[in-house]
DNA sequence: CTTATGACTATGA
DNA sequence: TTCATAGCCATAA
């Protein structure tokens, strides 16, 4: 399992973040081990699999709150639409309420 | 084999 | 405060 490519590390990351919660890049990169990755993150998110594969990529989001601009799923603000459904909190900037959402491993 | 690119982040002006 | 640039290294061609 752990052996598997980098993106499939990052993957099992991403599967274990719970609804309503969110997680950034370099978060993601720290947790398989590996927080100079921050960028493969996103990469990895563009060849994963998505929800299909069990990978909520749409809960992955910059250390600053915002989303990844044009590739969003439908399109620019419906990541936002669905997680706002899974119960995360926006600020009015626009962004994810990082100090409230963010997912802790400490939990 | 080498080169180019990228869903990031930190830093500086 | 915002905007621009550098560094990061795996993956694709």
């Amino acid at each position: 399992m752990a052996s598997e490519g980098f993106f499939e590390r990052v993957y099992d990351v991403v599967r274990q973040v719970p609804a309503g919660r969110v997680v950034s890049y370099g978060q993601v990169a720290q947790l398989v081990g590996e927080p100079r990755k921050a960028r493969f993150v996103g990469f990895a998110m563009h060849s994963s699999p998505g929800m299909a594969g069990g990978v909520p990529c749409h809960r992955v989001v910059f250390k600053d709150g915002s989303l990844a601009p044009g590739f969003a799923f439908g399109g620019p603000g419906r990541q936002r639409e669905m997680l706002e459904d899974e119960g995360v909190t926006f600020t009015p900037d626009g962004k994810v309420n990082m100090r409230a959402c963010q997912w802790e491993v400490t939990q």
